[in-house]
Formats: C-alpha cells, sequence, structure tokens
DNA sequence: ACCTGAACACCGTTCAAGT
DNA sequence: ACCTGAACACCGTTCAAGT
C-alpha cells in the first residue's frame, strides 16, 4: 500500500508531563500506574502521523507506551475509542485554527470571511492529512458519542452560515437557500482536502507541490462565481 | 461501528457462468479447478456491497467461493489486488451510467452537460456507496497500477471538461482557467458523495431521505453561479 | 486500582504436499 | 496447473491472576 511513513517528527503535544529526568524512553517499567490514558493518545496521534489511521494499532500503542496488551483496555473500550480520542485532539487542533484565521479577517468584508474558513481548513488539512483522516471518516470513530466532535464541527458550520448571511445581508452575493450554499461550500473544501489525503491529485493535473495553490484557487472559483455580479443591482426576482 | 450491513440484493453481476443445475451454492466442493479468480471478485463485491470496503477479508471471499485459505494468493498477489478487480468492476459500471447520462443530455447545452455529469455521479455514489469508496479510496486499492481504473477516470475527467470548454466558448460561462473550474466542479461533487458515504450529512442539515436532492440543489448552486450574468456581455478582461 | 500475560478467535500470506 | 491445510506473525479483546 502506499504508506511512504511519512515525516516522523517530535511532536510536542501534551506538553508539561511530570518531569523525571531524562529523555522519558517508553521503554521503563517504571509504569505500574502513571496517566497510561494520555500516554496511549500520544502513542496513537504519533502512529496516525507516521502512517495514517490504519496504522494505528492498540498493541502498538500500549508497546510504545510501555505496557502490555491488555493494559489499554483498562482506559479506552475499544479501539474505536482510542481512534475518538485521537481525533478529539485532531479536531481541537483543527478548530482553534480556524477560528484563529477568522480573528484575523476584516470584519467589514463577509465573503472574505467565508473563504477564509474554507481556506483555514484546507491549510491544515494540508498540513495535517493523517490526521484530517482521522476526524472524517465516521467509520474509524464515535462521532456521535463525542462532545468534542460535535460541538467543534457545529461551530465551523455556524462561522460558515453566519459569515453567509451576512453576505447576504449585505447583498455581495445573490439571496439562495442559506444552507444550500453553505453545504454547497462546505462540500467543496471537503472534496478538495480528501482529494488531497486521498491521492486523486496526480490524476487531475495538480503538481504535488503545487497542491495547497491549487486548492485555494479553486476555492476562489467558487466565492467569485457567488459574488453577485455590481452590475445587477436588484435580487432577480 | 456504524456498519448496518446494507441490503443484500442478489446482484446478476458476472452473468452467465456454466450451467450447473440448481442455483448454484457456494457450499460444493465440485471446485478443484473452475473460474476461480471470477467467484472471489464476486464474493468481494458482494461482501463490499454488504457491510463496506473494511469487511472484505480474503479468507472470508475464500470461503464464500468454497475453497481453501491459501487458494486466492494463486490468482492474486494481495489483499490490494482484489480489491482493485472490485474496484475495476464498480469503476466500469460508474463510467457507464455517466456516458449513458451524457448520451441523453442535449448536445446544445454544454452547462447542462457539465451540471449532467456530475449528478450521474451523485446518483451512483448514493445507490453504490460502498462500491464509491473503493474506487476513491487509493490506500485501499493499486489504483496507478490499473490501466482500468487510470482510463476510465481520464475519460470523466475529458467529458467534464470537455463539456465546459465548449460553454466557454460559446460564452456560457465567464472564461477563467478551465482546469481549475474542472477541478472545482470535480471537488464539489467528489465532496457531496464523500459527505454523504462518511456520515457528514445528519451534521449539515440534510434529512436521511433527501440525501439526493440536497446533494443536486447544491451542484445546482455552483453551476448557476458559473453561468454567466446575461447584462455582461463582455468578458471583464 | 491498575497492570500482566495467557488465551481465543480472527487476519494476510507462504509453502510443502497433494490431485 | 491449481488447490489444500498447516504454519507464522500478526490483530482486537477478555479475564484470571498478580502487585
Amino acid at each position: 500500500m502506499a504508506l511512504k511513513s511519512g515525516k516522523p517528527r517530535t511532536t510536542p503535544r501534551t506538553p508539561g508531563r511530570t518531569a523525571r529526568g531524562a529523555a522519558a524512553r517508553p521503554r521503563r517499567r517504571n509504569y505500574h500506574h502513571g496517566n497510561l490514558r494520555e500516554a496511549l493518545i500520544a502513542a496513537a496521534l504519533r502512529l496516525v502521523e507516521e502512517s495514517g489511521p490504519h496504522s494505528v494499532t492498540v498493541r502498538e500503542a500500549a508497546r510504545r507506551a510501555g505496557v502490555s496488551s491488555g493494559a489499554p483496555f483498562r482506559h479506552f473500550p475499544d479501539r474505536t475509542a482510542l481512534m475518538t480520542a485521537v481525533a478529539e485532539d485532531a479536531m481541537t487542533r483543527l478548530r482553534h485554527e480556524v477560528v484563529a484565521s477568522l480573528a484575523r479577517a476584516p470584519e467589514s468584508d463577509p465573503l472574505e470571511r467565508f473563504r477564509g474558513v474554507g481556506a483555514a481548513y484546507l491549510r491544515w488539512a494540508v498540513a495535517n492529512p493523517t490526521h484530517f483522516q482521522v476526524i472524517s471518516d465516521r467509520r474509524l470513530i464515535d462521532f456521535d458519542g463525542s462532545d468534542v466532535l460535535r460541538g467543534a464541527n457545529e461551530e465551523l458550520r455556524t462561522m460558515l452560515e453566519d459569515a453567509l448571511a451576512e453576505a447576504q445581508r449585505r447583498q455581495l452575493v445573490d439571496r439562495g437557500d442559506l444552507l444550500l450554499v453553505a453545504l454547497a461550500g462546505r462540500a467543496l473544501v471537503y472534496g478538495l482536502a480528501r482529494m488531497y489525503v486521498d491521492g486523486h491529485f496526480p490524476q487531475w493535473g495538480v503538481a504535488a507541490g503545487g497542491a495547497q495553490p491549487a486548492m485555494e484557487e479553486a476555492l476562489d472559483i467558487f466565492v467569485n462565481a457567488l459574488r453577485r455580479n455590481p452590475r445587477s443591482a436588484k435580487p432577480s426576482r
């Protein structure tokens, strides 16, 4: 399979563990207590990062945390629950990215805010393709059972719809079913991100390095097509 | 996990096997020869249909074909190769669907033809969600190694781009980077289909039964936004 | 209260042996 | 030429036993 094992960066996630001398090797058997739950999530996060969601194995996470194969089940009912915890961590980072981008966007240009939400989402997906896979595939995680996931998703959706509603109010875009326009925007952005992570770009003439700009340009095409032609001043009916 | 095991219809795929009396139960051990390859693909196709790509197991396909666990490896180098054969079957059906829809679309309205390609793709994805998953996830199959998959994908892309080029030529849509507009259209349609199969619609206010119409309406929004405002006769620059 | 390690029912894949 | 069935190195998950 096409899993080339990505960049094994040392993710500075879950910072400030109880300091204990040297660079904490997961070999040590000083365990017997400690916060195994967090250690397992951190291990799973790195496994996802290294070679995708499919490579995450409860046993391997346990190995990296230095515990036996049965230990994780004292903290997670099953593999799905572990993956859901990974997804919550990822979704929280995505949410922050989008919120930060929105904070920088001009209050005065709602259509630009709409575009900005999409662009931030795309940037995050390109920067974190494997984590993006985890949050987007409902068969891997228990989305409905997670307040964090449902909440963050709801928040992203609201940001998109609010920006769009404001743009309609200011007549920057034509009137039209708000929810459907938001859905189309969301589908476009999600589709671009998924084409990227699912490896479709080579077949669509997008060079390996040029994904990011191509995605933003495709987004621009949509937003600009939505933008109301200034020459027609009134709603068409 | 959320795999409720779909509708186990008797797919009349791989028709006209060597007739042999009663309804061919895969129990029989009359094997020892026969076209195991086709039988394995048929079994895998049904497994995908019943409960998604992840439920496909080389061993289970072998069981259903009535052979031992090692037998499939005489016909497929690995599980990926079996899944690729499944994807080729699915992609061929998708291609036919789109081609048929294009044959019915008016030669005179290229933008409608562009929309029609997307709509046919969406209809097929909704009707065959699990098979759609197989053809779209490059981690499950060897896309690059399959002439059938690359060819069909290329053909779909060409249909989209040709319709769009003709629409630009007739000034039905504004000029603009053809490839990027095609990419945006493709991403929108792919995104809608993936949101459907990935189970996102409940969180986006789309009712269970209303997926198909909502998807087509979202597609309409894009196509109509692209449609050139008749009041502005000349390209903007 | 938390962890170990054997056990169970699975996988994908290989390979000597059979027909 | 094709298929069997044991074997190997894995999984997820359970559970009695240990500390």
